[in-house]
DNA sequence: AAACAGACGTA
DNA sequence: CGTACGTCTGTTTG
């Protein structure tokens, strides 16, 4: 049978636009690509993998359309398409025409017109129909015979729409799409919809009555608010269903009969068109599905990989004629996690192409004795994207892993450490412009795996390989190799130890704490609704609202997007205006439940071995910190008294002496001092007397000794909210005193340290005009929006620009100090551990009889992690639990 | 079921 | 209207 395929030029192109950052998508002639790309591998997947006969493209002419003139605003709300983006569609044009695609344009109309146009005579010729189409007003046209490929996210992911699909999604069938949609609105197209009307209601509806034309007709007779709301909107809904209702029979100038699509393409065209793109891997994959036309050709074939998959005894052979010392893609597969981490399969991938797959289980005596070496071996430089989960499997089999010549993710992350995911198959596609096969693809059919993921594992330890290869040159051109090197690679083997080793929990003290909290959670609770003579959920802001503003007639609050905040400053601040025992109840409960929480988030996670075992993430953070998750470590209680007794939980394990903290002081109004060269700031850490209240004495030009609690807690304000970009407005809220007093305060501030209003004032200046803000060990943050003419996002990335130097190197300076201890503690050969982290202070697990030693370690260590001009204050404390330990 | 919002713990 | 995080609960959306 005919197969018509059918794509909205625009909507697809708007939608790679999006999906693929335009900074890696660009000629050498400095034209942007990265909307052709996306438009032109997805057509490719699409060619490839539905095999129509028949081929069309639709593109928007302009904005003005039959629509814009029945409703103005129609999609009005459209800020006008960025600069990067336009030029684009041309070169897309370009393309098609290259490989001889039709493409439609019809004044006064869009792209889906042309399209339900082509569609309906299509339909009419017999034949099946295929679109692809981000514009969900597309789904009026799908029939059996006529289904769309709706992008879910990207460029490579379709859903298929068929009659089912749309259904399933939206309780309608396709034909009564468009009702359903007049009902709700179309917010991209600035079609606003019943208010209190959502798919649900209008599904309820539209298949109750039939039609949309039904239902108006008994408009009356709706019941409920909903329907009182239908006949105050339904002007909005018919004008609505006027305009997604797509015109079928558009004056085209040729039918889907003369479409016809072939392969006999003008090579000499393509070549032209993609040698000026710059897509020499996207005309790889266009001539691997011309020349095979073979369904198991993949985006894989793009590079030459010839993979092995060894079988049980041959693994020894196969390293010892590949690992030839230079580097290798390594990716391990299994259970990554720092308890129960389990290997399974591994996949290594050298440059040249020749790669192994091999499975853990069964692996034969020799095999392993040569994958151990190998491992182990740091003459023989791996790979990897994101080690340490897999050197946690790795470790779980008793091969400790050395020789770990990069990590792509951690690479990455230095490069571009403001993105929250480093996710390797997307870095393959950005970096690479290869695809990678994945395996968790839910959408696809074909799944031939039967080697248990080798082909995706081999695919990936050499994209991995590979990935390094582009990111080597780029951090070389950054200055931050040292950084990945000396810092950020060696540190992974030290959070590695410290996941694995955990620290030791008192299971029974969170028990007794967990009774007690329930107990006070459960009679503050009850206090609350006695107060108020019912019960509500005091977990539900929601309903908090309506007990305070509504039925309690309280002063409103500052507002939140959907209301009145309830958060605890605000329920103070309500407390001292109305006296209300409602919000004392209310606030011990909030206080008590947390903690409750707390608790119990910690005893879900003590490990069989009585510990808990964090997982520090290192590409996380944009200013270098690290963080911890599962549990988060970095954020339990300390300043409530019954907050610190979730410490005492915290204990040391059996065989060691006692729990030792090490924090650093004032770390970052430290690094303030050495960067900024305030010779009076400098003096004052240099006194070695208590900081905020030498600092106050300066301001204020007093003794010392007459510096009282008031002024001392404004200097201390004053001097932590510095590196946040603290404003005025800001610290009169904190402090409880004017806005004008607060800048006064600042004025004199500013005017006793003048180095650190220059410093602070140039660090923003500068990173205005390099794009970027920069630590001690050359760590970058990129702040774009320094620019943009919006002026909160540009204030935003201002307070950015001031903080991400201080605690970034505030962040670097204690991991080198990590790696200080680690080093020192395995050179002296003490039986002493590092635990934790918490972003200035260090957790450790004493040995017998080496306290003394380990202090002077840890302090040496810490101190000497950073030369600034200022000494670098370290406070030791020590006890059985992290409570007692602490300072 | 997933995403968002609000709240709140840490440095 | 102060930076950087993670996690819980309730609520809305798909």
């Amino acid at each position: 049978m005919d197969r018509l395929l059918l794509i909205d030029g625009h909507s697809v192109a708007y939608r790679a636009f999006f999906a693929l950052p335009v900074e890696n998508f660009s000629t050498t002639t400095g034209q942007h690509t990265n909307a052709v790309f996306g438009f032109t591998s997805m057509l490719i997947n699409v060619l490839r993998d539905e095999q129509p006969t028949h081929v069309a493209v639709a593109f928007d002419v302009s904005r003005q359309t039959f629509r814009t003139t029945e409703y103005a605003e129609y999609k009005g709300n459209r800020s006008k398409s960025p600069a990067e983006f336009t030029g684009q569609i041309s070169l897309i044009k370009d393309v098609l025409q290259a490989l001889g695609i039709p493409a439609f344009e019809k004044e006064g109309f869009e792209a889906d017109d042309i399209i339900g146009t082509l569609t309906t005579q299509a339909k009419a010729a017999g034949m099946e129909v295929l679109i692809c189409s981000g514009d969900r007003d597309a789904f009026q046209l799908v029939t059996d015979t006529t289904t769309i490929l709706y992008p879910r996210k990207g460029v490579s992911d379709l859903v298929r729409m068929t009659p089912v699909a749309v259904e399933e999604k939206y309780g309608v069938t396709p034909e009564h799409y468009p009702d359903l949609a007049a009902l709700v609105g179309e917010t991209s197209d600035n079609l606003p919809g019943v208010p209190g009307v959502g798919p649900k209601t209008a599904a309820k509806w539209i298949n109750g009555y039939g039609t949309l034309d039904a239902l108006v007709a008994d408009v009356e007779n709706i019941p409920g608010k909903a329907g009182e709301s239908l006949r105050d909107h339904l002007d909005d809904v018919l004008r609505n269903r006027r305009i997604n209702a797509l015109v079928c029979d558009l004056d085209l100038p040729a039918g889907p009969a003369e479409l016809g699509f072939s392969t006999e393409w003008n090579r000499d065209a393509i070549h032209e068109v993609f040698d000026a793109l710059e897509f020499s891997a996207l005309r790889e994959r266009l001539f691997d599905y011309l020349g095979g036309g073979d369904e198991s050709v993949t985006a894989e074939a793009a590079v030459d990989v010839q993979t092995t998959v060894v079988a049980s005894g041959g693994l020894a052979a196969w390293l010892k004629e590949h690992a030839d010392g230079t580097p290798m893609g390594l990716e391990v597969t299994g259970v990554t996690a720092p308890v129960g981490a389990r290997a399974e399969g591994l996949a290594i991938a050298t440059a040249s192409g020749p790669a192994a797959w091999v499975s853990v289980e069964g692996l034969d005596p020799s095999d392993d004795t040569a994958l151990a070496a190998w491992l182990a071996d740091p003459a023989q430089p791996k790979v990897l994207h994101d080690a340490k989960g897999q050197a946690h499997a790795l470790a779980a089999q008793g091969w400790p892993v050395a020789g770990v010549a990069a990590d792509t993710a951690l690479a990455t992350y230095l490069v571009k450490p403001d993105q929250r995911a480093y996710d390797l198959a997307d870095l393959s596609v950005r970096y690479l412009h290869r695809e990678l096969v994945s395996s968790g693809d839910d959408s696809g059919q074909l799944s031939f795996d039967d080697d248990g993921g080798a082909d995706v594992a081999v695919q990936r330890a050499r994209a991995a390989l590979d990935l390094w290869a582009v990111l080597e040159p780029e951090l070389e051109s950054l200055a931050s190799l040292d950084l990945l090197r000396d810092v950020e690679l060696p540190l992974v083997d030290v959070l590695l130890r410290m996941e694995a080793v955990g620290v030791a929990i008192d299971t029974d003290h969170l028990d007794t704490l967990h009774a007690e909290f329930t107990d006070r959670m459960l009679a503050a609770a009850q206090d609350a609704y006695d107060v108020i003579g019912k019960e509500v959920n005091l977990g539900s802001p929601k309903q908090l609202q309506v007990v305070l503003f509504d039925e309690l007639g309280m002063p409103k609050t500052k507002r939140t997007k959907t209301g009145y905040t309830t958060d605890a400053e605000s329920l103070q601040s309500l407390f001292a205006k109305t006296e209300h025992p409602f919000l004392q109840h209310l606030l011990a409960h909030r206080d008590v439940t947390r903690l409750r929480q707390t608790v119990e988030g910690l005893q879900k996670t003590v490990a069989p071995d009585g510990r808990i075992h964090t997982t520090y993430f290192q590409t996380i953070a944009a200013t270098g910190r690290l963080s911890s998750a599962d549990p988060n470590l970095q954020n339990i209680p300390i300043r409530t008294e019954s907050g610190r007794r979730i410490r005492e939980a915290f204990t040391v394990g059996d065989g060691f002496e006692t729990l030792l903290t090490a924090d650093y002081s004032q770390i970052e109004m430290r690094i303030m001092a050495h960067l900024s060269e305030d010779a009076d700031l400098i003096e004052a850490f240099r006194s070695g007397h208590d900081f905020h209240t030498v600092m106050a004495a300066k301001v204020f030009e007093r003794d010392p000794s007459d510096i009282d609690g008031g002024l001392r807690a404004r200097i201390k304000a004053m001097n932590y909210g510095l590196a946040y970009g603290l404003s005025s407005y800001g610290l009169s809220q904190q402090l409880g005193i004017s806005t004008s007093e607060a800048q006064a305060l600042m004025d004199d501030y500013f005017e006793t340290f003048g180095g650190v209003r220059d410093y602070l004032r140039g660090l923003v200046d500068e990173a205005r005009s390099t794009g970027f803000t920069a630590t001690i060990l050359g760590r970058r943050r990129y702040l774009p929006d320094l620019l943009s003419d919006n002026r909160q996002r540009r204030e935003m990335a201002e307070r950015m620009a001031l903080n991400a130097p201080i605690q970034g190197s505030a962040a670097d300076i204690i991991k080198v100090a990590m790696l200080g201890v680690d080093r020192a503690l395995r050179e002296s050969g003490m039986a002493s551990r590092m635990l934790l982290q918490v972003h200035d202070e260090l957790v450790l697990e004493v040995a017998p009889g080496e306290r003394d030693a380990l202090e002077a370690l840890v302090r040496e260590q810490m101190a000497g992690a950073a030369d600034l001009s200022v000494p670098l204050d370290v406070s030791v404390g020590v006890g059985p639990t992290w409570h007692d330990a602490g300072h």
